[in-house]
DNA sequence: CTGCATCCTTTGGGATACTG
DNA sequence: CAGTATCCCAAAGGATGCAG
């Protein structure tokens, strides 16, 4: 947050000229952090992307592609929480026996899409494996 | 990390088709995570993107757009430290007194590019600040 | 000015067991 | 199946002070 009510003119202003960004205050860079920041949520919403599943099927999934150690419940069930508060995902309970619920991608979810795609886009070439064999 | 040596199909490889990914084995949504997560390192690299910047202008500019408290001078020194290591930034120390040391964006810190204005096109509309009202 | 050292608080995430 | 409850550990981040 800015001091008084200045607009954000900020560092990511020049990234993409022509646009209005007069009304922004805050620096979407660090908002993307802080809404799908953490070890599992872009993850989940890749996984959303393909269409709806179930929370086993996501805790599932997330194994593929991801670092070897499964999500535990109790983790999945709060970024999920999370994720449906900020509008990102839905959540659908069916009154079946066994329960079943699916989340899918809301509306805010999928404008997220663009930036997945391009994240895609630049990992399709391997630059993030070299990156994170520094470590 | 997959069991085995499968190569990635997983949650992403929809995202764009025709895209050859067999050769990756981890999803670049979690490496980008891990790569530039945290509060502070995707702003960085909005910063750098307008031109080298030395230490201390690192520190006053991420307070424009950002949440308020400026960053200690050991946390940036860490961050900046990491980044360079892989790869992703450059450091320039001239031997003047007193001391000035430069920053600017590395290829592989440009090739992220593509993916922080696809975030700044996102948050043009507002929607990140619409999201972080939930909290 | 550009950092490093020390100490401390907060947050994120994992283990395990249990319930409707 | 879809979670909750408890407890615990590790990592991230902040405060303050000092140094080349």
């Amino acid at each position: 947050m800015l001091e008084g009510s200045e607009t954000y003119s900020g560092p990511a202003a020049s990234l993409l000229v022509g646009l209005d960004m007069r009304h922004i205050r805050l620096c979407p860079a660090i908002a993307f952090n802080q809404i799908v920041g953490g070890r599992y949520k872009l993850h989940i919403l890749c996984v959303l992307h393909r269409g709806p599943h179930r929370f086993g099927e996501i805790g599932r999934s997330l194994l593929k592609g991801g670092l070897g150690k499964p999500i535990t419940p109790r983790i999945l069930s709060r970024e999920l929480k999370d994720l449906e508060q900020r509008g990102l995902i839905e959540r659908k309970s069916y009154p079946v026996v066994p329960r079943k619920v699916e989340y899918s991608l809301a509306e805010r979810g999928r404008a997220l899409l663009p930036i997945l795609a391009e994240i895609i886009r630049w990992g399709a070439t391997g630059a993030h494996e070299e990156i994170l064999e520094v470590a």
